[in-house]
RNA sequence: GUGGGCGUAGCUCAGCUGGUUAGAGCGCCAGGUUGUGGCCCUGGAGGCCGAGGGUUCGAAUCCCUCCGUUCACCCCA
């Protein structure tokens, strides 16, 4: 059983899928190259370490999600649960800092936690991500924001929502986490077990919490808008602004905290609320103290990582994913096995000229290799019977509307040619 | 890690309160057309009914255990 499936969480993408992310995969490429990203790839593990310090060591994943392992040298390695420390990592190891005041990065790959899967959610996952470093602007937490925003409405995606919040720094948030304490412990009672923990360990994750009776009480504690510093209440104006500006909408959720310790200042998701449970299609924020706690230089950053399990689900709910026809643009068709080999050197020869061209099997009849052919959405059939043959020519069927000519076999390339372009690229004929 | 749902043909699923050789649709293969696909018709192949144990004269059906899967909690993409 465990060796012919697939371990838990994780899948395969079979090549009509396949097709669809490669599809995903270019449109993200391109719209992330044209706000001026370049791709950076990275490895698939880390340090154990960078993963603790970058992402925080009391956050879910870090204490219980992570893959770790010990290999023969015995460092402890961790596989990437998420891209931002990584790419920080990198940034910090070729010195990006002293190359250009402001760096943008994007990656794209698979992600990995162990927790249990569920709609939206799996162990192996994909994730494309922007981060921009060295800008300390709300400018640039604009840019982040509208990106996604723009990428998703590249794709066609509507219907999404932007939820937009500020922690603050660690100054003020420093101030907001007494307040909230002190207004939260004389309800302890009220709150649910976990909640009475985060009281005590990282009360700002209480507020996302949804307990219908954490809720109740969460309703009436003060808001962290209420706590700001005058730069941070000025920073998160700015942002708005520039989102208002360019008529990018989004809700103000002041309990949005997110579970990653980096965070500074702007958070925001963008949600789809049709996707389940685990409806976040991307989250994001500023980070200005990770360069630093990474053992870099003290800059800002500022990114988002966006699901492409739950990209993928939004345009099939959408119908947003175009048809990705595969089928080959030639079938050549032998009838009875002698003429099978010059079906075989006459596929060759158009396929060296860059055609995609399949071929049947000269054993069975014309009737089912056209089924064959007709299934696999072939384009043109070249069907090679002995009739033909004799006097060396070939049938050419248009599967579309069933007309069909014989043409010989010598001026084959040159008709062909005018009907279809070739896909790939040509192969030289080897000189003789 | 905790809780609920579900595991029957390649796929989607019937199979009532236990009762002889386990079914349908789609797909696959072949034939109806001595060399012509899509539509239609006919036939065929294909199942240790998730695994193990138990109750019973008899289990796909009831009970237990395990495994897998799925949804939800926690949390997140």
């Amino acid at each position: 059983m465990t060796l012919t499936t697939a371990p838990r969480g994780t899948f395969d993408l079979m090549p009509q899928q396949a097709l669809v992310w490669q599809w995903m995969e270019s449109k993200i490429r391109d719209v992330l190259l044209s706000y001026g990203y370049g791709e950076i790839r990275t490895p698939i593990f880390e340090h154990t370490e960078l993963f603790q310090r970058g992402i925080g060591e009391t956050t879910d994943i870090v204490e219980k999600e992570m893959y770790t392992l010990t290999d023969k040298g015995g460092r402890s390695l961790t596989l990437r649960p998420e891209g931002t420390a990584s790419v920080v990592r990198a940034y910090i190891q070729h010195k990006l800092y002293g190359q250009a005041p402001v760096t943008k990065l994007f990656y794209i790959g698979p992600m990995f936690r162990q927790e249990r899967p569920q709609a939206g959610r799996f162990r192996q996952f994909h994730q494309f991500g922007v981060e921009m470093i060295g800008e300390e602007s709300p400018v640039a937490d604009a840019e982040v924001i509208i990106l996604a925003h723009d990428l998703y409405c590249q794709l066609g995606l509507t219907a999404l929502e932007i939820h937009l919040n500020t922690v603050g720094c660690p100054e003020c948030r420093q101030e907001y986490k007494a307040a909230l304490t002190s207004a939260l412990e004389a309800e302890a009672e009220a709150l649910c077990s976990t909640c009475r923990m985060r009281l005590v360990r990282n009360p700002l994750r209480l507020l996302d919490c949804k307990s219908p009776t954490c809720q109740e009480v969460i309703s009436r504690v003060p808001s962290i808008h209420n706590y700001l510093c005058a730069d941070c209440r000025d920073h998160f104006d700015q942002v708005t602004t520039l989102l208002k500006q360019v008529g990018v909408k989004y809700k103000l959720s002041p309990k949005l905290v997110r579970g990653l310790d980096y965070y500074t200042r702007t958070v925001f998701e963008v949600i789809n609320n049709d996707l389940g449970a685990q409806n976040a299609l991307c989250g994001g924020g500023r980070y200005d103290g990770l360069v630093a706690e990474c053992g870099g230089p003290a800059v800002p950053g500022v990114g988002f990582a966006s699901g492409i399990e739950r990209l993928f689900t939004t345009l099939e709910q959408q119908g947003k994913i175009p048809e990705l026809a595969s089928g080959p643009q030639l079938y050549v068709l032998p009838l009875g096995e002698e003429l099978t080999v010059v079906a075989f050197e006459l596929a060759t020869a158009l396929r060296r000229q860059g055609f995609s061209v399949e071929m049947g099997n000269g054993t069975k009849s014309l009737k089912a290799q056209l089924k064959t052919a007709h299934k696999a959405g072939a384009v043109y059939t070249l069907i090679l019977g002995e009739d033909e043959w004799r006097e060396r020519q070939v049938t050419l069927k248009a599967m579309a509307d069933g007309s069909q000519k014989r043409l010989p076999a010598s001026g084959l390339l040159e008709e062909i040619t005018e009907l279809v372009s070739p896909r790939g690229p040509k192969v030289p004929l080897r000189e003789e």
